[in-house]
RNA sequence: CGAGAUGGUCGGGCGGUUGCGUUUUUAACGAGGAAAGUCCGAGUACCGCAAAACAGAAUGCCGGCUAAUUACCGGUGAAGGCGACUUUAAGGAAAGUGCAACAGAAAUAGACCGCCCGUUUUUCGGGUAAGGGUGGAAAGGCGAGGUAAGAGCUCACCGCCUCGGCGGCAACGCUUAGGGCACAUGUAAACCCCAUUCGGUACAAGAUUGUUAAGGCAAUAAGGGUUGUUUUGCCCGCCUUACAGUAUCGCUCGAACUCAGCGGCAACGCUGAGUCAAGAUAGAUAACCGCCAAAUACAGAACUCGGCUUACAGACCAUACUCGGCGA
RNA sequence: GGCGGCAUAGCUCAGCUGGCUAGAGUACUCGGUUCAUACCCGAUUGGUCGUAGGUUCGAAUCCCACUGCCGCUA
């Protein structure tokens, strides 16, 4: 039996709704390398969001860039409540999985929201 | 052997670990040939598609095919290529209007040079489109006769037009005879004419909860609607907010797909058997490894189909196909 | 998802009822003016008219297909 917090990026932990995105851009705080954006506020329980803008390409690349991103973070599991968006800035879209492990590792880090929590409380 | 022509296929596979979506949850299934562009045509849903006229838009050789089309298939003509073959928005310019720069004498109507005749010494008047020059286009072409010089003025051949015959469902082709060229050049992707077609809005349509509740305005004639305009006719109280949300349904079994047989040159049709194969909703296919000798282009479903267009690494197949070279 | 518009000189725009040399302002460069700079005056340079086909004798202009940018709608 898998503890529960591995099977996170089910559809109850991403972050859905619209009003959602604005409201964690607008409140929360922000950290930036240069591949990627991270918002976060805190929040009743995790939920995730990825957002990827127009300009990076075609829609087929797009998507692959979110998979990858959505990859990442699962390794990078369990994290603290809070909402998260991660943008994914222009240059990002000529990444490597390996770049873009390294730079959203090193936000998460950098924001603090690694927990140490095994199990779901 | 080289260079082509046409038609078609594939678009990585297998195994492993972790992970996501849907459902009938120890399991099964899970992006494309273009899913793209949104250029056409439908299904489907809603709006009272009420009638007529006008406007507007689209299409434009013939036949077939289809749920439907302007698409598709086959043919005819035209253009291109040595050829296999390819391309083709291809009705009407004898209904009318417009435009045709520059050049040229003249652009749809006449005389610059030239030629001929007369007059006459300086040229002027007349005839003439055979020759020169200009132009994309110059009064059917070319040869002979003819003539003052010329001209379909006459004749042969070619072209054009008319009538007839034969073949073809037809577009059209072949051809006898006649007309002698009149309409007199080009442009309709210029206006236009003729023929045919077209109600609007697009699944974010719309339905359900819902013949809901609250408030405001108006009170029998103003106004509104009938989705380009007008006329006639017809219909109607109107507006805001709340439950309400990104809910649930629509949402995938359908003009479906696969295989086989038959009909047809083909598009396509008919018959039989089999299959159910994404249905998400900030939006599911990823990360990594091994093997296949090496390597993966263009690219991600968003209501669904039929076509078109555009993008595309690499690999492969077929043909009584074409041209060239060499050898027997 | 659906619908519409634009693309012309380095920049901002005309020209788009097909034809004359694709033009104006500005910028750049040069010359003049000034003791010198600016203003001002004059001249030069700079365009495959977004790309690729078609119609036409002839296309920036008409038609068609792409590319990029912008806007509207829900």
């Amino acid at each position: 039996m898998r503890p529960k917090w591995q099977r996170m990026l089910k559809k109850i932990y991403r972050l859905t709704k619209h009003g959602s995105f604005g409201f964690v851009y607008r409140r929360g705080e922000s950290k930036a390398t240069a591949g990627f954006s991270l918002f976060y506020v805190k929040s009743a329980s995790l939920k995730i969001g990825f957002s990827i803008s127009n300009k990076l390409g075609k829609a087929n690349r797009r998507n692959k860039l979110k998979r990858r991103m959505r990859a990442v973070v699962r390794e990078l599991l369990p994290l603290k409540r809070y909402q998260i968006v991660i943008v994914a800035r222009q240059n990002a879209a000529a990444f490597g999985f390996a770049q873009i492990k390294e730079q959203i590792t090193e936000l998460i880090d950098k924001a603090g929201l690694r927990s140490n929590e095994k199990k779901e409380a």
